[in-house]
DNA sequence: TTTTCAATGTAACTTTTGTTACCCATTTCT
DNA sequence: AGAAATGGGTAACAAAAGTTACATTGAAAA
């Protein structure tokens, strides 16, 4: 019913009875806030559709994108802080519509001693956060808010498999962890460099811009 | 012989057996590297003595420091690439004289399913780095260079014990991915402030510093 | 339709950071 | 000792990013 052999995770068929048993089916709505800063976590969440985005906020209320979690994903912070009893230290956002199997706590460790599979998965959805962090601190600390704009409108595009990005200078703003004046002025330049097209709510990438 | 049981970290006496077994003793001098970008990894050190900083490159040689790993510790990045047999995105150099206890990667997921207290201490490691990481991009992405400096003393601070800080004004350009004459300015500035006092090769952190 | 509001454009200015260039002092090498 | 290398001070300038302020435009609500 879950059916998450579909996304190529191989579990084994008796891990997978379990997850049927004991996952719970949760729903979200875009903007949804899955997850917060502060609050306790008892379930870890696998993504079955749609996109979850993961934020980090300093102590001034601002905002920076990390990453995307998509199908298969889970969250790593949620694993830890699900088996140590952590605070979490994110925020996890719907980006549209999400489907998601929710884990309860107490399946975690017991799994990990029973089901190599599942060792795996964990291992594997902690590497690759991981070097999401890495990419995202190379991203912040090396390069220019130029190129980080376009490496973000990048990360979109593959996402929503369009050239048109329904999104305000403010949103971009928010999610870069800088000021709307500052994005819009960047992409003017884009859009003066003939790689984008401005509109209301909505940018369209040329076929220049990649 | 290794005694990691008098670093608190509560093995089993069985899984401390066995690493007596097959962990290899490996020791390193200052500015050792470890581990490499790009390198294959195929053991997974835990820190006995000193310190190990962990640095990420970018394309054009420059560095930044993420964080320190001391008495205890693992890298994390190396646990994943030893069981996934992936290269490595960091740099881990010795601070020092370092000695840890090399755990051969035949043996990681083995212990996974074994050991409660293995599974404990991974998952605790990866937790750690990972917030380690946040931390990393708090600062960067959040924080104006003269904070970051002082986070960077404090930092030292703290590893060394000390508030003398042996350490050119190049090495932390180096560090925190800027150039020299923007550090010397800044510390000149903490300087005229009273916070600190500079001489060559130290730096020396007054009452009024923290 | 008129009003209201959110989104964007843009100028002018400040602050922060990076760069270049050249100085002097101390240490190390020959 | 003399030469060379390293560490640090500082000025002057350039580039990048942040800030404030205000105008314009389009969309939605009254």
């Amino acid at each position: 019913m879950h059916n998450l052999t579909a996304y190529n995770l191989n579990f084994e068929p008796a891990l997978l009875k379990e997850i049927e048993e004991v996952g719970e089916l949760k729903y979200f709505k875009d903007a949804d806030i899955i997850m917060d800063y502060g609050r306790y976590i008892k379930i870890m969440p696998i993504v079955t559709k749609g996109t979850i985005k993961i934020l980090k906020m300093d102590e001034n209320g601002r905002e920076l994108l990390l990453y995307y979690l998509s199908s298969n994903d889970t969250c790593s912070m949620a694993y830890s802080c699900c088996v140590e009893a952590k605070k979490s230290e994110i925020r996890a956002v719907a980006e549209g519509d999400v489907e998601l199997i929710a884990i309860p706590n107490t399946k975690l460790d017991e799994w990990q001693s029973k089901y190599p599979s599942w060792r795996n998965y964990i291992t594997h959805s902690f590497n690759e956060r991981f070097l999401e962090l890495l990419k995202s601190i190379e991203s912040v600390a090396f390069h220019k808010l130029d190129d980080r704009l376009i490496s973000y409108l990048k990360d979109k595009q593959r996402l929503l498999g369009s050239n048109v990005i329904k999104v305000s200078h403010y949103q971009i703003a928010d999610e870069m962890a800088t000021s709307r004046v500052v994005i819009s002025r960047l992409l003017k330049q884009l859009e003066n460099d003939g790689k984008i097209l401005l509109y209301r709510n909505e940018i369209k990438l040329l076929n220049s811009f990649s």
